[in-house]
DNA sequence: TCACTTCGTTTAACGACTAAACAAACTTGA
DNA sequence: TCAAGTTTGTTTAGTCGTTAAACGAAGTGA
């Protein structure tokens, strides 16, 4: 690697131009060459040319004839979204989910296993294990099994190792490297929240929107944050630390040497305490169904934890100015009872610039967000990879 | 505009290549086609092809040979920074500074004025006698003054008008379209902390680092957020609002809406107010002639803002895990009362990962930040448009 | 059936890059 | 002083990807 090259040379633009016909393909159903020029300004004679690459390639199959527009009838085109399958896993602390998916980030299988033991020797068995079982359920594919993303409720640094897994114990784990030594296939490993960030930026409820901030309400509360469309890491690719943004300088401390952090205030950690405060039994779904039925000592918990909420959120409109704010994992459950009290407290703490624009939505694949963008991770990876190469 | 056209063409390539030349010239002094070639990995063909153009449009220029290796002596290059002039304002709520430089951001000429009345009005007619008289001080030159930049000290939109300046009382300013109309050149109004940022990045103690955070620590707190090497804007391009970033949610109220906000604990304002009551003289420079004089009252009262100025760059650091934060605006010139107290209360509030990396930076070019950062967005804006056009 | 569309391929040409050859300019050592 | 070897920058020939235009195939509609 003498020279790192960061040239423009010719190539560079038949993959530019590739890339666009596939991505037209992909995000506007089945099209024909015509319309693809037509959308995209590429020439007729490039578009036949590089959608020949791309159906060698067994990216996009000609699907018949489509209706005429007083013409000759054109010959439609779509993306092959079984030309190859993606394994996304949602690592949790006490579960594993698992999806297999097509190309297009349809999901084809579900599976979701209880976490056996929580040391880590037992549970890198399980979830190659769980791997596997998916594995096994892929149909045969051109391409097979493409890729594996994972998304683990931990720091995890460039490399694809765990760093620091405060729930889990797994501490300083290579699990890029051991996966891939175990499958065979390109694995990428996130962080839950950036996860489920991608997620919901792919197929949730941020689908195109820009800047967007994932803020997944667990255990603790972890963060996504999607800039331009794409997920910003800082500058040793573990940023998002805004559970510990501290909302409360002289405040509770926290376990993270900083003091009055915001995940003690807001987190499902926090409603639970704050329920067994109050002689309410401390569990998010007992809670939800309290208020359900109508317990106001409930309903007002809630009230209060979405107050906090809208502290953090506040403060992150504040910064990043976003489109949205998508509030994700176990906590969403709850966005009845949360959603008044967080946008008022929003409102109350926002300059007008910023609550112009911006809205506060719950993630709408639920406890999804994060297995879909794990497996969205490996789709991309894939669809760079046969980009750039063929 | 029918056509939006997102396309990858081939004019394309020669522009990235052609940007690639320009840089290294720019950037690495005086340096021969064989050089260039070599450096950028492109073929000598290719740059002796690129630097005719260049040379054409007089952003190249030969300076004689250099010295041989041992063969034919080279031809050494030089980026023609005299080629035209850029004018940088800062303006402030009582003081109006200028620069002109030459391309590469060198200062050639620079004043300072006062603001002789605040209304806008008058305001306005001084910041254009400001401007007139940079611009009679520009030597002749091929481009002669390429662009205009501003920083204000308020929020601008993303057509350079004033939104809200609250300590200028110029609301609703079409501030650019206002000069380019007057000096029929391009304007950049962004503002002041932003400009400092950029400043800071291109010319001062963030030079060619990717990730990093200007704190403007003045008569509030500003901030301007480079990620990737680049100003972050958020959605509606006004973003980094980070002065107003809670860090008490229940502390005293601002007038943004929000509560507990940073900058009514770290900024100058905060100082003064806070040494009034102590019955000191309030004035930044009388404190730090106090300190100076081994006051401990104002020794003490620089580490007390020292300590909020860290809770909030500690929140920063979180957030974005950014590899430095610079501060810079006025308080900066008390860096050596305050270095400690920030960055122990820093590393009492931040996870160790982001801290393995950060540094805490004082800005380099101490009160000049901005004006020189508002000469690069002329300089750049000129250097984009050359670069595609010709 | 005829005039007119539309689709997708073919053809010819262009623009940008590269490798290789080359001439000019220079150094070095005998 | 001269021959051999280097280095620089240009020239030449060729490649690759894109485009405009022409074209044949396939349809529509009156």
């Amino acid at each position: 690697m003498a020279k790192p090259k960061p040239t423009g040379d010719q190539t560079l633009i038949k993959k530019i131009n590739t890339a666009i016909v596939l991505d037209s393909v992909m995000k506007e159903g089945p099209l024909s060459r015509a319309q693809i020029s037509e959308r995209t300004g590429l020439n007729k004679a490039t578009v036949s040319s590089l959608v020949l690459d791309l159906m060698d390639a067994h990216l996009v199959d000609e699907i018949g004839q489509g209706v005429s527009n007083g013409g000759r009838k054109p010959v439609m085109l779509l993306f092959n979204a079984q030309a190859g399958h993606a394994i996304g896993i949602d690592l949790g602390v006490n579960y594993i989910r698992g999806v297999l998916t097509d190309l297009l980030g349809n999901v084809v299988e579900e599976r979701e296993w209880t976490m056996k033991r929580p040391d880590m020797a037992s549970g890198l068995k399980q979830l190659e294990n769980c791997i596997q079982k998916l594995v096994e359920l892929e149909p045969s594919s051109k391409y097979g099994i493409v890729g594996i993303g994972i998304g683990v409720p931990g720091i995890v640094d460039d490399k694809g190792a765990i760093l620091f897994a405060p729930n889990l114990a797994w501490d300083r784990v290579e699990l890029q490297r051991l996966i891939e030594e175990r499958f065979g296939v390109p694995v990428t490993i996130d962080n839950e929240a950036n996860a489920g960030a991608q997620g919901e930026q792919k197929y949730g409820a941020g689908r195109g929107i820009p800047h967007q901030i994932y803020v997944s309400v667990g255990i603790g509360i972890g963060t996504g944050i999607i800039l331009n469309k794409d997920l910003y890491k800082g500058a040793s690719g573990f940023s998002g630390e805004l559970g510990h943004l501290s909302i409360q300088y002289d405040g509770k401390p926290c376990r993270c040497g900083n003091r009055g952090c915001w995940e003690l205030y807001a987190s499902e950690n926090a409603l639970v305490e704050n329920a067994e405060e109050l002689g309410l039994e401390g569990e998010l779904d007992s809670l939800i169904a309290a208020a359900e039925a109508n317990d106001s000592r409930a309903i007002e918990l809630f009230r209060s934890i979405g107050e906090y909420l809208g502290v953090g959120i506040a403060n992150i409109v504040n910064v990043f100015n976003p489109d949205v704010v998508i509030i994700g994992n176990r906590m969403s459950r709850a966005s009845r009872w949360l959603e008044c009290a967080v946008q008022e407290s929003v409102d109350r703490r926002t300059l007008s610039y910023h609550r112009e624009r911006m809205r506060i939505l719950f993630a709408e694949l639920q406890d999804r967000s994060a297995v879909r963008g794990a497996a969205y991770y490996a789709i991309s990876t894939f669809l760079r990879k046969v980009r750039n190469v063929e």
